[in-house]
DNA sequence: TAGCTGATTGACT
DNA sequence: GTCAATCAGCTAA
């Protein structure tokens, strides 16, 4: 547990959907609001560039400045007014990418995660959504641009060899591209945050 | 300036 | 199964 390194730069500076399959199993820790709150991630989705018609990449500019960056940072956008979502900047500088983390698994300060959350801390609706898990771990705008190399909100390899089942399929939640087969997950894992769509 | 959209969730029938 | 909540940022004019 002490000190394991955070995630180097240059892991993210690989194609996005290599990047978010790799993240499956690592652990997101967040030091906010003075507690420490981890979990494994469980579930991600892979956005590309201008030419996935799906990323923010696309229809965004606002975003250019973090997806046209030296990667391994934190993009939070604000969905349908309410609700937060997490993506990791993925890929080279000049190449946009990112990978929306859509579910994990709680493994440290799981008592404060029920807390912002409002739920027991045994419902697995602790962290099964992209919104859930960022309230659970308190992330919000103030997050965005973020450097998850360093600082409050980092990731961290697996502690041991994954050893799990990563399952492939259609992404969802979307309105655009939804035929790209870019969303990993742990496959059984309850935490994931729909139905398995193979 | 006005109008529209969305990578969601939770409450309700 | 349906539907409202709520807002930053885009587009049209």
């Amino acid at each position: 547990m002490a000190a394991t390194p955070p995630l180097p730069r240059r892991f993210y500076q690989r194609p996005a959907p290599d990047v978010a399959r790799d993240l499956l199993g690592c652990v997101l820790v967040s030091r906010l609001d003075g507690t420490v709150s981890a979990g494994q991630i469980m579930e991600t989705e892979a956005y590309l560039g201008p030419e996935d018609a799906a990323s923010h990449a696309a229809f965004r500019p606002s975003s250019h400045r973090l997806f046209y960056g030296p990667g391994g940072h934190a993009y939070v956008f604000r969905a349908y007014g309410l609700h937060f979502c997490l993506n990791a900047i993925a890929g080279a500088r000049g190449t946009p990418g990112c990978v929306l983390i859509r579910a994990l698994e709680p493994t440290q300060g799981v008592s404060s995660m029920a807390l912002r959350r409002g739920v027991p801390a045994h419902k697995v609706a602790l962290t099964n959504g992209p919104a859930k898990l960022t309230q659970a771990l308190g992330i919000t705008l103030r997050e965005n641009a973020a450097d998850l190399t360093r600082g409050r909100l980092t990731i961290r390899p697996p502690g041991a060899p994954r050893e799990f089942a990563v399952a492939v399929g259609p992404r969802v939640g979307i309105t655009r591209a939804t035929k790209r087969r870019l969303r990993f997950w742990v496959r059984g894992n309850p935490y994931v945050s729909r139905p398995s769509q193979t």
